[in-house]
DNA sequence: TTTGGCATGTAATCCGTTACATGATTAG
DNA sequence: CTAATCATGTAACGGATTACATGCCAAA
């Protein structure tokens, strides 16, 4: 059975937005998306290329100003494509948290190394948290057109949101921990 | 480059609180750490093959007393290897939040659509909310081993302080949403 | 002139899921 | 008796990553 595929989704839904080349769709997911998504080259253009066997995008070679692009568009099947699967019911995510892992099993190892993981995860999520609000910064000056604006904001606030819950969670497991280590 | 193979460790790291089956294994991923991971019969099956060709587990049946069951257990180097592991630094989370996903392109669609989803979301964080809240539960009746007792409810309570935040955030986004709608 | 960014692609690999296949045992 | 649970596995498939391959253009 069709499983996941969900690059497919990403790539057709910033077609939504205009034309792009499998490198701008690359450089968008990364810098607006970069928060919760990840492409590589590796699927962006082939599955760009499917997309257009089946007719929901169409391609336009830029020629000339530069080097040479090659534009994607969405179709009118593409974008009732694109249009259906929004409505779908959105999929739980597929959870494999690493940091839970270890503490999960972490009984084989000394207590010292999940006090260090710890730490790390709180660091790592301050400085998330520090870039999330920055990309917030930016949205306040450069207002889109709606309701984008308004859906994208809020992806960033729901991560700003967890980012916190972890961090706070973080400072009340590191004092469990070295409650217990002593 | 060997890419993840995360089951490995999960499998490996049950394993080092003593013999196990395959069958257990999926048993006690679904029951103890559902809410962070998951492992399918096709990947447990062969991973403890492998495991076993490679020296870290070993297998011994446990034949008579009901049905035939093959338990694995660590071997030396097992144990060295899930250690090495454990201190191994945590790698950062695939992320690809499907929810955020349909909101960023959002655009495309009806804002009921995105009201829903944000509805379904917030619904489907409380009931999850409410599952680690009675796991907790459970665990205060059967305390278990130090310090493997302390990691795991702290895998709970960080589930438990993402899920408030998610509900939170939800109730801030169905606001904006319903005030954009009018 | 050489480094770095722009730009497009292919090949190998592989982890993990789903679906299939099989059978024993136990509870209702 | 029969449905559910226990129990172990294999086969097919597929999505996605990594690494490789190539080349233009602009700036330092």
């Amino acid at each position: 059975m069709a499983r996941k595929a969900k690059s497919r989704w990403m790539i057709l839904g910033l077609l939504g937005d205009g034309p792009r080349s499998g490198y701008d769709i690359k450089v968008e997911v990364e810098e607006a998306a970069g928060h919760f998504w990840k492409e590589s080259f590796g699927s962006i253009y082939p599955v760009l290329d499917r997309l257009r066997a089946e007719g929901l995008v169409q391609v336009r070679e830029e020629a000339a100003e530069g080097r040479k692009r090659r534009l994607y568009a969405l179709t009118p099947r593409g974008r009732a494509a694109l249009r259906r699967w929004l409505a779908e019911p959105v999929e739980p995510d597929v959870l494999r948290l690493e940091l839970l892992l270890k503490l999960h099993v972490g009984g084989a190892a000394a207590p010292d190394v999940m006090i260090r993981h710890v730490e790390a995860y709180r660091e790592q999520q301050q400085r998330y948290l520090k870039g999330l609000t920055a990309i917030l910064g930016d949205m306040k000056k450069a207002e889109g057109p709606e309701p984008r604006g308004t859906y994208r904001r809020l992806t960033v606030l729901l991560g700003r949101r967890v980012a916190r819950a972890r961090i706070a969670w973080a400072g009340e497991a590191l004092a469990a921990l070295r409650r217990r280590a002593r």
